[in-house]
RNA sequence: GCUCCUGUGGCGGAAUUGGAAUACGCGCGGCGCUUAGAACGCCGUCCCGCAAGGGUUAGAGGUUCGAGUCCUCUCAGGAGCACCA
């Protein structure tokens, strides 16, 4: 078989009929939106695209075999950071290098053989798609969701830019590992926050992987709880000018409960109170120290939880416990995060660890308000900090109490007092969208002396971004757009005054959050796209991608989805229906693939080798799809051999002159409609591998027969057909087909055909399986077992034992219980 | 530290709801074809035992007539979270 021969020519007859393009709208069929997230133009296409691709592309050829008008888009995620620190490295404008790297992937991912509508291509760093996406940014700041502001940043001083708190792992930059720093800088946030709740809730009614739905709840991050006002006591240092300044301290607690083991007050060192305050803390000079101390640190080490808290106390002034009016201390310390709650908390040494740890150390009082083992009268001398339920004690009127009831009752004191409230805080924040970098969508904002910050006019977008000679990133915390004096000169779109442009460009996640709408409408140049057609065809019925964007892409995709929503642009709310990750594909020697340890299996070489058709198929093979593995050098011949051997027995069928019409084999015919209904149930269920095994079982058995129906052999091309669409083409054709077999209906099985009429009886004495039998379907207890116990294997089990129990299992096994 | 996932032959992996463990493929061994090899075809391939039979799903216990599957503990690997009050 010559596979390259057959693969050239389909690609073309395929590309010539386009047959894959995808219209909005086909009688009598629904739509079914397949995507496959896009790739970055790194390079080349590597071995782990072809493992998400390929086997999400059976998936679409099976979806549109089975009555479906299947979209099947692809584009490329070209701009963004590590497309250009691959450019900036080969020494290569970063326009030259994306756009020379799609060319090359292209012709890769044509070579698939995947059902892509290549006439629906997009590729964000193309001006008719940035466009939108700077006309989205537009949409976010009009409606109050896109603001700027200086405070600290994460910034990779390799890449030279900040970073979402998303693209931060382990305080390293998630692209090229550097250690990140805060950096004080102006920057551009979107206001995620403002949809948390929604973030949260929604995802409840998503067909998507446990594991990933938990990641993003996780990093939402919702607490319920309640903020308390502490008021600051009058010290003795109090003098008029400060009276009104700070009169209280807001905190926010989860376990009210254990107020009134509350013996001192931690704020972090951020918190404004210590500047109003500033006349009355004694030890201000002291205090100040610890606080720049604490903001050169940067998030890993000030959450290095294997190093001693520090802290410090604020002399002179002290606060009120609401509950119990006692005057407690207050601490500056760097174990409170300023950005989350109030930045202060309530210190319960008795019954939280990070309390108990900082009251031991400066040797603050512990009060042990929350007793375990309830109704217990005393509560034990603790050696660590309680941080469960229990009972109350030495808490007032709420003593005798447990835990939730009393967070009740406390919280309706508190409102009623109107010392406090019921609160929801998030651990999420807002995302920085803002680059310091050339190879990014340019902000479309405009800096105005006499008009303030001007959003650019939405009929002059897009804005540009200008061919530059100098795009290398800087320090100083410029776009190197700032370097453009033709770039940043610019009249005001208000006043005509001259202005500047705002020079960061956005975050590649941007771009990427609002692809999957595009597709439906790529070249629409009046809107974003059209809503009719995306009303044909959103949300998206089966998203395939990497587990590795569970709270990145996937989180903001959804974010933008729900604003666009809001602001009556879409009529869904999530984007993604249903969401399949594929795994990762190691090296042969079980590690991660990579240049520098030389295991970087090459998909072309294997395609060369072996043909598109057995890469894919093999990829398919492997293992379960969400579960990757390590790549077997030798495993995919098995494949091979096996499409060699469909290719040869076709021949022989067709060069056989004899009528081959009069073939009447039931257990033959049985098996293959049994076969039609596992690999599609399999192929649903994204179990390739098991579906290709049924396959392999289904052929080994048809090889055996001398005679064969060719109605019968079609078929199986036709399963075959979504794993190895070009051999099953070529073979359509040989077998005397006009039309593609893309275009061919999935078979039916015939649900009669299926069903077994004998099975066999397992006998098992004791659950050991001693004896089996064929029997009829359904056959009853009594008769199996007068049938059984007349045999003479099994009387000479039982011999002159007795007979306790029979378990009898309905077309399974019959279980002797002696 | 906490949470979740995974552990089955020499290897990748099968095994509806607890009901024949090791399907399918790789590799390996033997035979055939061949001057020889490659390719291909056929047969064999969890362990002990001549056999009857017995044992085996990381390890130890438990529930059950019956456990790879459910429960408890231990070990190993992976992923995520990690001062969020």
């Amino acid at each position: 078989m010559n596979f390259k021969k057959i693969e050239k020519k389909w690609q073309r007859i395929w590309k010539q009929k386009g047959i894959y393009k995808t219209k909005d709208k086909v009688r009598g069929k629904n739509n079914f939106y397949h995507l496959v997230m896009f790739p970055y133009p790194s390079g080349n296409l590597h071995i782990g695209h072809w493992y998400n691709f390929a086997p999400a592309d059976v998936f679409s050829r099976f979806k549109r075999m089975s009555g479906f008008n299947v979209l099947s888009p692809i584009g490329f995620d070209a701009f963004g950071l590590p497309a250009e620190n691959a450019a900036i490295k080969h020494g290569i404008h970063p326009k030259d290098w994306t756009y020379k790297n799609i060319k090359a992937m292209t012709v890769q991912l044509e070579s698939m053989g995947n059902m892509y509508d290549w006439s629906r291509k997009i590729i964000t760093a193309d001006l008719e798609y940035y466009k939108w996406t700077q006309w989205m940014f537009l949409q976010f700041y009009k409606n109050g969701l896109a603001y700027k502001k200086n405070a600290p940043a994460n910034w990779c001083p390799k890449c030279h830019t900040v970073l979402a708190n998303e693209q931060v792992v382990n305080g390293q930059c998630e692209r090229c590992e550097a250690q990140v720093v805060k950096r004080e800088i102006e920057q551009w946030l979107f206001k995620i926050t403002d949809y948390a709740g929604k973030l949260l809730k929604d995802l409840d009614g998503l067909d998507w992987p446990e594991k990933t739905k938990t990641m993003q709840k996780n990093w939402i991050g919702k607490s319920e709880g309640v903020e308390i006002k502490f008021k600051i006591q009058n010290s003795s240092r109090q003098n008029k000018f400060d009276a009104d300044l700070a009169e209280s301290v807001n905190v926010f607690t989860t376990r009210l409960d254990t107020i009134f083991g509350c013996t001192y007050l931690v704020i972090s060192p951020e918190n404004q109170m210590i500047e109003n305050l500033k006349l009355r803390i004694e030890n201000y000079d002291e205090i100040i120290k610890y606080v720049k101390q604490a903001k050169k640190k940067s998030d890993l080490q000030r959450t290095d939880l294997a190093k001693e808290k520090t802290g410090i106390e604020l002399k002179g002034i002290r606060a009120v416990n609401p509950f119990n009016n006692e005057e407690i201390s207050i601490y500056a310390a760097d174990y409170v995060l300023g950005h989350y709650g109030t930045g202060a908390v309530m210190a319960v040494p008795a019954h939280d660890e990070r309390d108990w740890e900082f009251a031991k150390k400066y040797n603050l009082p512990v009060k042990i308000t929350i007793c375990p083992n309830y109704p217990a009268p005393v509560c034990p001398v603790l050696e660590e900090a309680y941080t469960g339920n229990g009972h109350l004690i030495n808490s007032g009127e709420f003593n005798g109490l447990i835990s939730q009831e009393a967070r009740e009752k406390m919280a309706k004191w508190l409102e009623e007092k109107k010392i406090g409230s019921r609160k929801i805080n998030y651990k999420l924040r807002d995302w920085l969208v803002s680059r310091q970098r050339y190879w990014g969508a340019p902000i479309p904002i405009i800096y105005c002396d006499k008009c303030g910050v001007i959003p650019v006019p939405e009929k002059n977008l897009p804005v540009k971004l200008p061919n530059v000679k100098n795009y290398l990133p800087t320090e100083e915390g410029k776009s190197p757009l700032a370097h453009s004096e033709k770039f940043v000169n610019v009249k005001c779109p208000k006043c005509g005054a001259k202005a500047k442009r705002e020079t960061d460009t956005m975050d590649t996640f941007v771009c990427s959050s609002w692809y999957y709408l595009r597709y439906t409408d790529p070249k629409n140049n009046k809107k974003f796209a059209d809503a009719k057609k995306m009303k044909a065809w959103l949300p998206v019925d089966m998203y395939i991608g990497g587990a590795e964007h569970s709270v990145l892409h996937l989180l903001y995709a959804r974010f933008f989805t729900k604003v666009l929503n809001d602001l009556k642009y879409l009529n869904f709310k999530e984007p993604f229906s249903a969401l399949r990750h594929q795994g990762i594909i190691l090296g042969p020697d079980g590690q991660k693939m990579s240049k520098s340890k030389g295991n970087i299996v090459d998909p072309d070489e294997l395609v060369k080798n072996f043909g598109a058709d057995a890469v894919r198929m093999h990829l398919c093979f492997m293992g379960p799809y969400d579960q990757g593995g390590l790549w077997n050098p030798t495993g995919i011949l098995g494949i091979k051999r096996f499409l060699d051997r469909i290719f040869a027995f076709t021949q022989k069928l067709i060069n056989d002159q004899r009528p081959t019409i009069s073939d009447k084999n039931p257990k033959l015919e049985k098996l293959l409609h049994q076969t039609i209904k596992k690999t599609g149930e399999d192929i649903e269920n994204f179990r390739f591998n098991t579906a290709i095994s049924s396959l392999m079982i289904l052929f080994n058995e048809m090889e055996k027969q001398p005679l064969l129906k060719i109605e019968n052999w079609k078929l199986i091309i036709k399963l075959l057909s979504p794993f190895a669409p070009y051999l099953a083409e070529e073979l359509w054709q040989q077998l005397k087909n006009k039309k593609s077999i893309h275009l061919e209906p999935w078979p039916k099985y015939n649900p009669k055909l299926i069903k077994e009429e004998e099975f066999e009886l397992i006998i098992q004495i004791n659950g050991k399986v001693r004896d089996k039998v064929l029997v009829s379907q359904n056959i009853a207890q009594k008769e199996a077992e007068k049938l059984i116990l007349s045999r003479e294997k099994i009387k000479s089990f039982i011999a002159n034992q007795s007979i306790k129990k029979i378990i009898f299992v309905p077309n399974k096994l019959i279980n002797i219980v002696v």
